[in-house]
DNA sequence: AGATGAAGTGGACTATAGTCCGTTTATGTG
DNA sequence: CACATAAACGGACTATAGTCCACTTCATCT
């Protein structure tokens, strides 16, 4: 994957690649990608130990010995940079979801998918509630624009199209997510536990897993 | 409703009413109604000419002419002003749900109680998106700690149980509503237009009306 | 009316998110 | 290797939410 030309001069500016000129983003610096890794590495032990909430930007600026122009830089806010350290996990879900087993891999019937996806995403919630809370609750509307979101919602539309065709499946898939809000879920489950929590979603979703 | 005391000598600090002794929250003393009204009239003004997002609370200090204590004193943070606000409009919705004519007052059968309350409350919702936002949305479980919300989510229960006998009403209320933050149907919205972001709202309620 | 203390007031102060921009550094070229 | 350029850097700076507390005002009691 070297940034090797091919063929002769060309007419380019000096300093631009083929692989600017193929449209591929540009190769994370060396110097970048170690602030990367530091900032990444700092924030995960200063929100273990401290709680996310209890954590400025600044402390982790300083304990990854980093600016915090850096640290802006390269995660734009607080809610990206707890979407950076999801990022790992949320892959895992995703890989089961688009090639594990069924239930919740290809294979069972939609309705199947959708509560067993419902489950999955539950145990990821409650496993790093925190960090999501933060990541989606930092700025109104935060949580509509990772990018993890359109993947679940486009996972949710595709079975609910399959389950119940005919159905505004796009738009109701991003409400049937509704309730999956890591504000919402942690509410619910503070004032009923995580179990009737857990089960009244399930109920939910279950409602329109079925034609 | 005076505050006569009532017999001979009590044995209470001086300063002490009856109305204390009752239990009842005290008179707002004269110079605070004054210093609401006036927050709550600059509040409105600068909200509706500058947006709410672009008004601080600085400024409605100093259009109120009110020190920054006595703003946060009485409203808490920014988004307990926007509860404020609204409370009036609020209000209105909930007589008509209380004792208005049905489908939305008492006397329709539960399920179309239920989505006659959907529709009233995407009216109330669309009319104030941005000062239902910054209400919900200031810091985060806002939503459920309004006082209004709890009516909401008590409808809501009582109509489900009625509706669908057995089922865990609250949390299955709760879960509900979530589809109803503003700044879902925001975001919703801002995707595929009002008409469809309701009656997506509408379909997914819709299903849990009926057994 | 005068005394009294609880309630209310206002603005200086703190904490923190996020921006800006002059300086430094990595990288590819001749 | 020396140079040019774009990317990255970092910390001073701004904007704003929310706290704190010494001082003032109101309502009530005598």
């Amino acid at each position: 994957m070297s940034d090797l030309e091919i063929g002769g001069p060309r007419s380019v500016p000096s300093g631009e690649s083929l692989r600017t000129l193929v449209g591929e983003p540009p190769v994370e610096r060396a110097d970048a990608a170690r602030n990367r890794a530091k900032v990444l590495a700092a924030a995960a032990r200063l929100f273990r130990e401290r709680g996310v909430d209890d954590v400025s930007m600044d402390a982790v600026a300083a304990a990854a010995g980093v600016g915090k122009g850096t640290l802006f830089r390269r995660f734009g806010d607080k809610s990206g940079l707890a979407a950076a350290l999801l990022d790992e996990r949320e892959r895992e879900l995703q890989g089961a979801i688009l090639s594990g087993p069924p239930p919740l891999g290809p294979g069972a019937p939609a309705g199947e998918r959708l509560t067993a996806f419902v489950d999955a995403y539950l145990d990821y919630l409650f496993g790093h509630l925190d960090l999501l809370r933060m990541s989606e609750t930092s700025s109104p509307g935060a949580r509509y624009r990772i990018g993890a979101y359109r993947f679940w919602r486009l996972h949710v539309a595709i079975l609910l199209a399959e389950a119940r065709p005919g159905c505004d499946a796009d738009p109701l898939a991003h409400a049937l997510l509704a309730p999956l809000a890591a504000d919402h879920m942690t509410a619910l489950a503070a004032g009923y536990g995580e179990a009737r929590a857990r089960e009244a979603v399930r109920a939910l979703v279950l409602g329109h897993g079925r034609g």
